[in-house]
DNA sequence: GCCAACGTTGGC
DNA sequence: GCCAACGTTGGC
């Protein structure tokens, strides 16, 4: 049985790891997510080979900057273990972790930016229930429809 | 199980 | 830097 490529949105500070980051280090273990539903999407919903819109947030302006793709399964965040890591977490055991992370390979670099405030435009096109737009959204990580990587991507 | 307090995200 | 929106924690 063969399963269809899936599509996500992942936000990063450019500040932290920026889309010339990742193609720098070709490849890069997406940790440090610390939300159920981030979590969710990574561990149950990722399969290698699913696109990914790189999204710098937090910055001026915020918005789609590069694509990349799954690398990995999701496996335990390494980082939830380690008492120096600003993302440790003393809940978390090794039989039992909490966290868990995909690694992130670099596709390419979009010729500019789409600014999230042109990628509002599209609201209409691009549902209601779209998390990027959703009102008090703050989801890192959230799928894309193929309808929908295909109307972003058409606006470079 | 409720909910106040607190911490974080992320646009502006 | 501000702050609205949201998620998590922990006392009760």
């Amino acid at each position: 049985m063969t399963t269809r490529r899936r599509y996500w949105l992942m936000k990063s500070e450019p500040d932290a790891f920026s889309i010339d980051d990742l193609a720098r280090v070709g490849t890069e273990p997406w940790t440090g997510v610390r939300n159920y539903q981030a979590r969710n999407f990574m561990r149950n919903g990722m399969h290698v080979g699913d696109g990914v819109l790189f999204y710098h947030s937090n910055c001026t302006p915020p918005g789609i900057v590069g694509t990349a793709t799954v690398a990995t399964p999701a496996y335990p965040d390494p980082t939830q273990f380690d008492r120096k890591s600003h993302y440790f977490d003393p809940k978390a055991t090794q039989e039992e972790p909490r966290w868990f992370n995909v690694d992130v390979a670099f596709e390419r670099k979009l010729s500019r930016i789409i600014p999230l405030d042109e990628i509002r435009e599209h609201r209409d096109e691009l549902g209601e229930e779209f998390e990027l737009i959703r009102r008090g959204s703050r989801l890192s990580v959230l799928p894309v429809s193929a309808a929908q990587w295909k109307l972003l991507l058409s606006l470079e």
